[in-house]
RNA sequence: CCAGACGGCCGGAUGGCCGCCUUCCGGUCCGACUUGAUCGAAAGCCGGGCCGGGGGGAGGAAAGUCCGGGCUCCACGGAAACACGGUGCCGGGUAACGCCCGGCGGGGGCGACCCCAGGGACAGUGCCACAGAAAGCAAACCGCCCCGCCCGCCGAUCAUCGAUCGGCUACCGGGGUAAGGGUGAAAGGGUGCGGUAAGAGCGCACCGCGCGCCCGGCGACGGGAGCGGCACGGUAAACCCCACCGGGAGCAAGACCGCAUAGGGGCGGCCGAUCCCAUGCUCUUCGGGGCUGAGGGUCAGGCGUGUUUCCGCGCCGCCGCCCGGGUAGGUCGCGCGAGGCGUCCGGCAACGGGCGUCCCAGAUGAAUGGUCAUCCCCGACUCUCCCGAUGGGAGGGUCGGGACAGAACCCGGCUUACAAGCCGUCUGGCCUC
RNA sequence: GGCCCGGUGGCAGAGUGGUCAUGCAGGGGACUGCAAAUCCCCGUACAUCGGUUCGAUUCCGGUCCGGGCCU
């Protein structure tokens, strides 16, 4: 997955959650927005600007007290990891922030419905891009995309 | 077999696919520096990316942050006194503890066993609401009893009213009492017998209490014989007294690097004494004098070091309020330690010692996992079979569930949460032999 | 992660070993032609579990919540 980067902190957690482009789903909540412009001041200082043409796809999870303890909290951010590593670098559009945030829905509910509220999470947002690779399997279409 | 007590262990297993963090090795690429030098090439070293391979990767509570330490910085010169906080039967263990072990005393249980902040109330002060006669010096009050006086009544004698004597008795006075007095958490030893005018440790027996003596024990304490006849209520998780312990803060400690802003601004209050003295004003008999006093020195002053005092130290125009600016960037601290396991020895035990062996998490929007399948356990429903049959057992199927909970500098404890299961020791009861 | 505070009616907010003030809100009544204002009356609470004490909101421990601070 060295296409995803991470957000980290709280400014870039801020900038997408002003850009009012949510979806709701039963296991999850996505929210997204284009990216700051390649090079821009907004960009912090050090982050470290990846090649890659049109930009790269930056993925950061919110999993709040109302999830859970502390054990819940961590076990429903790893499911959405786990679900995001899966579909994000074949679907989404790049050149775009993500954060998914965490329900309570998202310890019960089943991991191909988690991925699945992903996926339409990307469609109704606008940001579903068909695979380009031509691959059957999955593990294809991950290997050619690292290689890129 | 049933019921129970105590101590300990474990905290789902296996496999497939896809991942994360860290460390080591090899390869490859990139960059900085140094040597080298004709630009170069090359070598060394450092850092980073990718690929391949090997090793390691959450807990018994990682939790609450309630105690004790290590470690780091500050005060570290100290002292004394005063505070403040904590602990509190005895003896051990320990680096230390409010922890642990073994005892003692008290309480509970048929028992195994469990529970107890368990120093001091004759150093002092405070409090004990309501109720009650009285709540802390022990007396007053009601009541009981005796004596005196004597209103009155009754009886007897002398006998005309009346007098004398005896008995009972209201009021009053004097005295003796602490047995009794609807209370109350608590009432000045308790029960029984004797005793007395009524009573009372007034006397006796037992129990309790106190005092010193003897014996056992390191000690808390226990036992014995004796004496005193009882004087000494509770509360110290009320103040307090005694003994012992404690300097403050905490890894957001602290160190280095980088970035940014600034050596900030506004308002209010205080800006003292003295010495040196630039400058300016002024007087002048030209030697100098007076006033001013930027700046500097000393003292004072303020703040900090728990308070005060003494000296000492640091920061300084000071103090209060408000505004403004920057920041959760990186590296280190950061894991060989009061360490784990095994075994032997000492000890009732906690624990200590010797020997051998092992290296065993280091994340930082925070790794240690996600998913699927099979197995295991539990529950519900259902099918078949068996039996000593409104119940039980065996096998199969479907569905659901499998706890509490996530390291954040590290240890030793305590407390709290926790499904299911396993092991050992012991107690009581029932049945059979 | 560490340190430090606080839980008292629907809300705010005193109290402190002896049966918990006060204000606002709510309900009822009086006054009024009807209301407002005013007056009277009423209901409702010490976060929770233990312990000390005769007696606990208070004192002492343990939990559960809520809040603040760190350079």
């Amino acid at each position: 997955m060295a296409a995803i980067g991470r957000l980290k902190r709280r400014p870039e957690f801020l900038r997408v959650a002003d850009a009012r482009r949510k979806w709701v789903a039963p296991g999850l909540i996505l929210q997204t927005t284009r990216q700051a412009g390649q090079g821009s001041p907004q960009r912090p200082a050090g982050e470290r600007v990846e090649n890659g043409g049109d930009g790269d796809l930056r993925v950061g999870f919110t999993a709040s007290r109302k999830v859970g303890n502390a054990v819940a909290r961590n076990r429903a951010r790893r499911r959405l990891r786990a679900a995001v590593a899966e579909i994000l670098p074949r679907y989404a559009k790049r050149g775009h922030d993500y954060v998914v945030i965490a329900r309570a829905g998202t310890l019960t509910r089943s991991f191909d419905d988690l991925v699945a509220d992903l996926t339409t999470g990307l469609r109704r947002l606008g940001v579903y891009r068909a695979a380009e690779a031509l691959g059957t399997s999955p593990e294809h279409a991950t290997e050619r995309l690292v290689e890129r």
